[in-house]
DNA sequence: CACTAATGGTACTTGCTCGTATCATTAACG
DNA sequence: CGTTAATGATACGAGCAAGTACCATTAGTG
């Protein structure tokens, strides 16, 4: 039933969902939604971290560098997680607690992961710290995610994945063969 | 009465602003506000499009590199460009068309700028292309304007921003002194 | 001054959606 | 089998907002 909320916010996006449509479309009914979440709010807020929570535990499942920069690239400009991205941001100001915990789950956490791996592997600049981590992050989203973002590009290839994790690594310096 | 509009649309969304409301606001009527746009979402566009030129107006008015990227940090991370940001990128899925021309004359254009400002510096790698003004871009933004955007962070003061361009030029060795 | 065009004010219609209440049905369980 | 708890279906009330219609007022023009 969460995930077909989701997929409802995530298409029409939080005031165009009717909770009618969704007791349709999950076949249950309002007086059931009410009874596991107390509102509109709280199915929104449920549905929107399950499904972050999905697309975090996929992205992250990578140690090395490479493999795991290539993994966050590929699961986060997916349609899925785009779409998130987009709803979590348009809707950050009715939900700012949502946002917060969003970005902790998220980025944050991904930025700690990087800087893990940055340090494992050890190829970069001598004592990778987190704004080194940080810079990486955000070069792995990029250009590329701000028109995902806008729905102006279509989701990579994982070979397109592949190579914009290699390219963003040389160009900061982490990989070598420039 | 743009201005008004934007203000409302900014700080309550789309869906939540009333036409009531920026009447009322703006000392129009509504009469008149279907007079100048026809639609709800005719004001919304009109008053989008403005904002965004007045702000892509000033963050564009430095030439040298150090100066136009300290000039793009501090006017895309004010409260007014984020909001702005927020919203069109809430609102792409209804209004694509709105996005694509956000992107055009914000991001893109920029980029194109900070090509040209690159080539004249010509510090850096020996001949930049694209992808190195849009990482630069993209570096520019980076994790500080995704809290800005979430509303995790207030705006930079003058001396973040001045600090942060520079930050980022040496990250990507477009400036010495590393 | 007279006339016209545009605008402010406001009431109204229509449609939609949240949240609640009511009734019937199903399924679990002793 | 019978009782109870949960759920499906549906209808309802209240409120809100888009877009329209009507009247009064202002301002510009000959």
């Amino acid at each position: 039933m969460l995930d077909d909320a989701v997929d409802l916010f995530l298409a029409e996006g939080y005031a165009s969902t009717s909770l009618d449509l969704v007791a349709q479309r999950s076949s249950a009914s309002k007086r059931t939604v009410y009874a596991y979440f107390t509102d509109k709010a709280g199915l929104f807020t449920a549905a929107v971290e399950r499904l972050h929570d999905r697309i975090a535990e996929t992205a992250e499942q990578s140690a090395p560098l490479l493999e795991l920069c290539t993994s966050l690239v590929e699961t986060l400009h997916s349609d899925e997680a785009v779409a998130l991205h987009r709803i979590v941001v348009g809707e950050s100001t009715r939900f700012p607690e949502l946002a917060r915990s969003f970005y902790v789950a998220g980025p944050a956490r991904s930025t700690q992961l990087l800087l893990a791996a940055l340090r494992a592997a050890g190829s970069g600049p001598d004592a990778p710290g987190a704004s080194d981590a940080e810079r990486l992050y955000a070069l792995l989203l990029g250009e590329p995610h701000r028109r995902r973002l806008l729905g102006l590009a279509p989701a990579p290839t994982p070979e397109d994945s592949a190579r914009h994790a290699a390219e963003t690594l040389r160009a900061l310096g982490h990989l070598p063969a420039d």
